[in-house]
DNA sequence: CTAACCCATCAACTTTTTTTGATTGATTTT
DNA sequence: AAAATCAATCAAAAAAAGTTGATGGGTTAG
């Protein structure tokens, strides 16, 4: 398996979730979500944020398919997206050089 | 091996790291590395970008630690950091779950 | 039923990131 | 030595992302 870069559906894909990546909050939020579910509040107590700053975040992480949502009652449960790790994982290994790195010469037939 | 979330240092690399990832024309580079060293003006053709352009990602790219680049002559060829790319593996492994999610309750005991 | 709580969304604003075109230094070609 | 090429950098403009405080819908507690 390749990565397919005339795909752009998958490469927009993994644009967005390395953008979800890219923040120090919402990694906090993921290393929460790792081991437990969580509400909002108990997010916005635990990372000392407001809560409409948190929503903004974690619709990210939604988007991107990091993470899920389950409500209950007049809560929201967030929880991490196992899978979507497995396959950042496999998509990342997809950049291992396939050969040593030859070196280039420019103009060299 | 834990995610640690109390070194900023770490975490803060991570963070760059997937910001150097989160963009299209970046992540078109890496996979045209992956494979072979390439020279700035060749790369600008291939992807029909501007060179000052080119530079700019090229370098958040480096900075992020994951690529490298030789300069000869005239020309600075630019290679992946296959290390690099191992130790995104690494770190993204650690965000997979430890156990099962279990279903939290607010103000459970 | 009313008040309190949880959370998403919105608009205005601030900050960061990216693009663009020009300039510069270094190297090579003629 | 002059002209041409390669690539980094810069400042200004444009675009995107994030923050903040307020509002509203839905749910539960009193």
């Amino acid at each position: 398996m390749t990565l397919n870069t005339s795909n752009p559906q998958t490469l927009a894909r993994l644009r967005d979730r390395f953008h979800a990546l890219s923040d120090g909050l919402r990694l906090e939020v993921l290393t929460i979500l790792r081991d437990e579910e969580q509400c909002v509040c108990d997010l916005c107590d635990r990372l000392a944020v407001a809560q409409s700053k948190l929503s903004f975040h974690l619709k990210i992480l939604k988007e991107a398919g990091l993470i899920q949502s389950r409500a209950q009652g007049r809560w929201v449960y967030y929880r991490l997206d196992g899978e979507a790790i497995a396959q950042l994982e496999t998509a990342i290994a997809q950049f291992h050089p396939t050969t040593a790195p030859k070196p280039a010469r420019h103009c060299d037939p």
